[in-house]
DNA sequence: AAGTTCTTACTGACCACATAGAATG
DNA sequence: AACATTCTATGTGGTCAGTAAGAAC
């Protein structure tokens, strides 16, 4: 474990991360900031990569006794080299405000983990990200807990050196699909929009020439935690994906001379959408052309819709995962199978890419947590009405107690 | 079809205060 | 030029009032 310093208190080496606060934490801070109020309970965490010490852990090398980030991991056991083969074993994600005793048994592999007694008014104790062997389901829907990033992380983590998981066809080349799952498939759940994500044995995703070199590894972490890097923009934004020159100026969607025929046509983005497309709901903001305005949230709520499972984490992140999966899918032609077939020709692509790198540039943040510090303090001042009041003054909303004055 | 009322969704202002950054000594 | 101190502007989240749009009658 590096010496990181916790980003909270700054005195504490930092342990875990927490995705909806781009924060690095001790578990005593980690603790404090996640128990002030039903909201950051929710927040998702995981052990810090022992290797960057900048990303949520995904996967623990049992050969190296490392947690390490997809991308460490994906960079320290790249296909071909000598740690290829290590055996790997998934980290759990977790919510909640669990004890030291109850982080000890889902990180077991851990051995100094400080002890941290919960917070009294946590009544809520550890909520844990499971992977099965079929997929991934939550155990805890009750919560509505759900969070597509850690799934979708977890299991493209998971067994890399068993990819015998269940294979459905992308276009992507590899990776990752996001089907929901038929009614038959969602044995134990009782959402019937759960999402399975299942990992490809595609190990050639990782070759020089795959879209996920390009796309991934030396561009942006790898991790779906870091869509707001690879997007460069949280939800507020996604009008501005829509907007200027539109999704459409990601992935080519244009029209193009009948006798080029180097360059496929990829599907409009609104027809694209396998999940909201599959899951039923109507879409009443998003009509064929892509290009039509959205209200934001209205925007929001639909894709939302399309993804009701996974509606937990903080406002911002809870919406940015709906954003960076529609993307993800609208980027691709749904159900393709496998092959060269199925996948986009490279040169289109890659120019797609191209300007998505340029794009992303010349993007201008607006709301943005930039200061994780005041965010922290903010989470856990009282207020009146909603506003700020002094300290000592008379409060009607706690967030760390969750009690009321009068 | 036109007008009124109701419902729903969205936006921006408000608050205290720690702190980043600028200004000054 | 380098450092210390003081001052100013900024950012943070939950709530509410105001507004707009759509539905119902």
């Amino acid at each position: 474990m590096m010496g990181a310093l916790c980003d909270f208190c700054g005195e504490q080496r930092s342990m875990v991360y927490c995705r909806s606060d781009a924060a690095s934490l001790c578990l005593s801070c980690d603790r404090n900031v996640h128990s002030a109020n039903a909201l950051s309970r929710r927040h998702t965490r995981s052990l810090l990569c022992d290797r960057c010490a900048s990303q949520p852990a995904t996967v623990r090398c049992l050969v190296e006794n490392a947690s390490l980030c997809q991308n460490c991991d994906w960079n320290g056991h790249a296909t071909g080299s000598s740690a290829a083969g290590h055996k790997r074993q998934t980290i759990n994600c977790y919510s909640g405000c669990p004890s030291s005793a109850e982080l000890s048994r889902i990180w077991s592999f851990v051995s100094d983990i400080p002890n941290v007694a919960p917070e009294p008014n946590c009544e809520q104790g550890i909520s844990m990200m499971s992977i099965s062997d079929s997929g991934v389901s939550n155990q805890d829907n009750a919560a509505g807990d759900n969070n597509l990033f850690d799934i979708v992380s977890a299991t493209l983590m998971s067994d890399l050196d068993t990819c015998d998981k269940p294979f459905v066809g992308s276009s992507l080349g590899a990776g990752v699909n996001l089907l929901p799952l038929a009614p038959d498939q969602t044995a134990g759940t009782e959402d019937s929009t759960t999402i399975k994500v299942l990992y490809t044995p595609d190990k050639d995703m990782f070759s020089k020439d795959s879209i996920y070199e390009d796309f991934c590894v030396d561009d942006v972490d790898l991790a779906f935690e870091n869509y707001e890097e690879l997007f460069g923009t949280s939800h507020i934004q996604m009008e501005q994906l829509f907007d200027d020159a539109g999704i459409d100026s990601y992935f080519e969607v244009k029209e193009v001379p009948a006798g080029d025929s180097t360059e496929p046509k990829l599907m409009q983005p609104a027809n694209s959408n396998a999940v909201s497309a599959d899951s039923g709901m109507s879409n009443p903001g998003v009509k064929g052309d892509s290009s039509v305005c959205i209200p934001p949230r209205q925007a929001r709520s639909s894709l939302s819709l399309s993804f009701s499972g996974f509606t937990g984490e903080s406002s911002a992140g809870d919406h940015q995962d709906c954003v960076v999966s529609s993307l993800l899918l609208m980027g691709e032609p749904p159900w393709q199978p496998p092959g060269p077939e199925g996948s986009i020709a490279g040169g289109s692509r890659d120019s797609a890419l191209t300007r998505y790198k340029e794009k992303k540039k010349r993007r201008k943040f607006d709301k943005k947590i930039r200061y994780a510090s005041r965010k922290a303090r903010a989470d856990v001042r009282k207020r009146v009405k909603g506003r700020f009041v002094k300290a000592g003054e008379a409060y009607d909303y706690d967030p760390l107690s969750q009690t009321r004055s009068y």
